[in-house]
DNA sequence: AATTTTCTGTTGCAATTGCAACTTTTAATT
DNA sequence: AATTAAAAGTTGCAATTGCAACAGAAAATT
């Protein structure tokens, strides 16, 4: 009942203009957003894909979030740190929707029903986020690079009602997500195969 | 303006009835609530503390989250796995709302002024659910130890304006929450007190 | 079609980290 | 007040994991 979303038909009434709301299009590397200040800003991505970056103090890169299509992030979900630089990069070309949030809570004074809708759908696509983000700590909380591993596989499995499911990351984004070396991921993942765990064809995975 | 809710009047409200809530009081160990089938049941805390639980195959025990007063859980926000069975005990006397979130959504019939509170207020309650929710992945997220400590001592500090904070969990629930072995963290920190990075003084800390 | 970039896969090595097993201190319960 | 339980603090040791540094395959770009 969440996910009954179409986003697709979103973005058309959008065409229709809607005064609180700014679209734009950003090319592959490209700095979507920085972190800076609690503005409350919203963003979704309609199109394409993003990572929610932070470099740490030895300058190593760390990818905190991904996003993709119907993802929702911004300033609104963080605390505002001044020893951390967060900022949003477009992996590929990438059509985000802006907005602040106490804006869209409001009522739009045209009664333009591109902002109904939005402000409408908005706790679904923000409960959607919360199980993401639920998911993903459970995974992180789990102490061996196995448990992440077969944690994932489990959930992957669940969703698609089958032992057989493809990645929907490549290996190096999964050691990101899972926040692991990707290296000794790899090692990880000759181990599963060794042990007669997983069968891995591609970015096909059978958990056995 | 997300943190102006205050949580006693509501519970003062509650006692007027709402016949869409249940109010219930857990001691010390009880199980709350388990996560079995997706009822989009959602928990309040109104007072004392409680962990959400996980035990994987080997028997381990893992506090996937750490609730305390206002924080709002359940299985709206999460995605069922048969593989594992999550479940939310007391740690305290702990005192819990409970309520199905389609049912919030849509009005009381009888026009309940508890009912209209909690609706008005739930997006709140959520969006700092899920300002904790990134603050805990952005820790997880580093590789290290010490990355982390020093990344949770610098949110906290900026929290409290100062370069010198109160810690708000017992150090063994600490290492939980940054999903680390507490031996191993208790090493650490003496080797930031070494440094002379931190100062430690009970569960006090300053951050040099 | 050629070149560059990204992704996959592998391995040696050092070291951080988890585990186990304690003691001491503090808090909670009877 | 006495007892029990929980939290804090330490340390040795094994091993998982991160890091560095590759080579080859696949994908993307010119």
């Amino acid at each position: 009942m969440i996910n009954d979303f179409n986003i697709d038909d979103f973005i058309n009434n959008f065409e229709k203009g809607c005064t609180r709301c700014q679209r734009k299009t950003f090319t592959k590397g490209e700095i979507i957003t920085t972190y800076i200040a609690k503005r409350n800003q919203v963003c979704i991505i309609l199109s394409g894909t993003a990572d929610l970056l932070r470099y740490d103090f030895n300058g190593n890169k760390n990818i905190i979030e991904h996003f993709t299509k119907n993802d929702i992030f911004g300033e609104l979900f963080y605390t505002i740190s001044t020893n951390n630089e967060l900022f949003v990069q477009a992996k590929t070309k990438t059509e985000v929707l802006f907005f602040i949030y106490d804006d869209i809570q409001k009522k739009c004074k045209k009664t333009c029903k591109f902002h109904e809708e939005l402000s409408s759908n908005l706790p679904k696509l923000i409960l959607t986020k919360i199980v993401d983000l639920n998911t993903r700590i459970e995974l992180l909380t789990r102490r061996t690079i196995r448990e992440k591993l077969l944690g994932y596989f489990s959930i992957l499995s669940t969703r698609s009602f089958s032992k057989t499911f493809l990645l929907p990351f490549s290996l190096t984004d999964l050691a990101d997500y899972l926040s692991i070396d990707r290296s000794a991921m790899m090692r990880e993942l000759s181990t599963l195969k060794e042990d007669g765990i997983i069968k891995k064809v591609g970015n096909k995975i059978t958990y056995l």
